[in-house]
DNA sequence: AAGTCAATAAATATCGATATTTTTAAATTT
DNA sequence: AAATTTAAAAATATCGATATTTATTGACTT
C-alpha cells in the first residue's frame, strides 16, 4: 500500500526541476552574467515547456538572479564589482545581526545540528560536496535566530556571492589562507556562546574572503 | 504614421496589471492573509487568463506576498504578531544603514528630489493618493545609498508593512500622535544632512508607528 | 553614404485544452 | 462506529498553438 513511495515516478515538479537546474548554471557561469535568456533556448535545453521555463525565470527572478524586461524576456542578472561590493556589505550586516541572535537564543538542539554541520563540512572538503555543506553550516549558524525573512535574506546573499567566487575562479578555489581555522573560530566561539568573539571571526572571515575576491574580479 | 500611439490598446503586459492588481488587493486585504489563492478564481476576478495569474502570483512569491506550496498552488502569506515584529525589526536596520548611506553621499539633485517628495506628500494628506505620496518619501529618502538591493529590500518591507496597518485599522487610519511633525523632523535632518539626528528621527517614527500598531494586532 | 522606413523574421506573452495531482466524498471493511 | 479504501470531483501543472510585440534586414530617400 504505501510501500511504494513512488519508485520511478516523478519526484518533483517540472518547474522545480526547471528552476534548480538554471539557477545551478547561473551560480557556476554555464549561463553567463548578462546572457539573454531565452525561453526556446533553455526549452530545448532542458528538456522541458516553455510554462515551466518561464515559471522558473520568474522564481529566480526574486532571487536576484534573473532580470526580467517587461515585454522583452529575461537575462542573467549582470555581474559587476559594485554588485559584489553591495552583496558583501549587505550580509556582513545581515549575518552580524542573524548569528547574533542565533546565539542569544542558543538551545541544545542548535548546538547539536551546529556540530553535525561543521563535522560534514570538514568531512567533505575537496569533495563535490563541500559547496553544499559549506552553505549548510552557515545556514545552521543563523538558523537559531527565529527570523524567517533574515534567513532567506542571507540565503539569497550567500548564492549571490557563490557566482562571484566562480567568476573569480572558475570554481572553488581556495586560496593560500586557512579557511578552515577560520570556520573553527566561528564554530567555537558559537559552541561556547560568545556573540562578540563568533561576530568578530564571522565578519573577519568575510572580510578576508572579499578582499581575497576583488583582487581577482577588477576586470568586470 | 507614429501619431495613434496606441489609443485604446493595451498600455502593459497583462501579467503586470495582474500583478498590481493581486498585490493591491493583499496589501488592503481584499485577498486575506492565509487565503487559498485559486488560480480560476483569480483567472474571472481579474479577466484575464490562467498564464498571467500564474505568472503574477510566482512575481509576488518574490515579495514575500503570496506563499507556494509545491505542487498545491499559492495562498496569500498569513500574518502573524510573530511575522510584524520581524519586519519591523528588519526595516529598521536596513533604513537605518541606507539613510545613512544616502545622506553621506547628499547631492543637490537628491536635496531637489527630497523637497518635492516630502512636499507631495504633505499636499495629498487626507486624498487616497497618500499611501503612494508616503511610501515615496521614504524610498526618495533612501534613494541616495546607492544600493538597489538595499533599496529593493526595504521597499519590499514596506509593503510588507503596509498590509499590517490595514489589519490593524482597516485602512488609513492616522492616530493621534502629530505623524507629520515625525516626517517633518526626517526630513529636516536628512537636509542639513545631520546622519545621526535623522536616524533618531527615523527610528523614532517607526518605533512609535510599531508599538501603536501592536496594540492593535494583539488579535493576531 | 547616412539615415529612415517598411517588410520580414524572431521571440515573447497569452490562450485554451489536457494530463497530473490533490482533495473531497462515498462505500466498504473491521 | 471508526478506519481504510475506492471512486469522483476539483484544482494545479503542463503542453501546443496563436497572437503580439520586438528585433532585424534590406530597400528607399535625402
Amino acid at each position: 500500500m504505501s510501500l511504494m513511495d513512488d519508485t520511478s515516478g516523478r519526484e518533483t515538479s517540472a518547474t522545480r526541476a526547471a528552476y534548480l537546474s538554471l539557477r545551478e548554471m547561473i551560480l557556476t557561469g554555464a549561463l553567463p552574467a548578462g546572457k539573454k535568456l531565452k525561453i526556446e533556448e533553455l526549452r530545448t535545453l532542458l528538456d522541458t515547456g516553455a510554462s515551466p521555463v518561464r515559471e522558473a525565470l520568474s522564481l529566480l527572478t526574486s532571487d536576484m538572479l534573473v532580470e526580467r524586461i517587461d515585454q522583452r524576456g529575461f537575462r542573467a542578472a549582470p555581474a559587476s564589482l559594485a554588485n559584489f561590493d553591495e552583496i558583501l556589505k549587505l550580509r556582513t550586516v545581515l549575518e552580524d545581526m542573524a548569528l547574533r541572535q542565533s546565539i542569544n537564543l542558543a538551545t541544545p538542539d542548535w548546538e547539536e545540528r551546529l556540530v553535525l554541520s561543521h563535522h560534514h563540512m570538514k568531512r567533505s572538503a575537496d569533495t563535490d560536496t563541500f559547496e553544499d555543506a559549506h552553505k549548510n553550516f552557515h545556514m545552521t549558524l543563523i538558523s537559531n535566530a527565529n527570523s524567517p525573512m533574515l534567513e532567506r535574506y542571507c540565503s539569497q546573499l550567500y548564492d549571490l556571492n557563490i557566482r562571484y567566487r566562480y567568476l573569480a575562479a572558475g570554481g572553488a578555489n581556495y586560496q593560500k589562507r586557512d579557511i578552515t581555522a577560520e570556520h573553527d573560530d566561528i564554530f567555537d566561539a558559537a559552541v561556547r556562546r560568545d556573540e562578540n568573539a563568533a561576530s568578530v571571526a564571522l565578519l573577519s572571515h568575510y572580510r578576508l574572503t572579499g578582499e581575497y575576491l576583488s583582487t581577482q574580479l577588477t576586470y568586470l
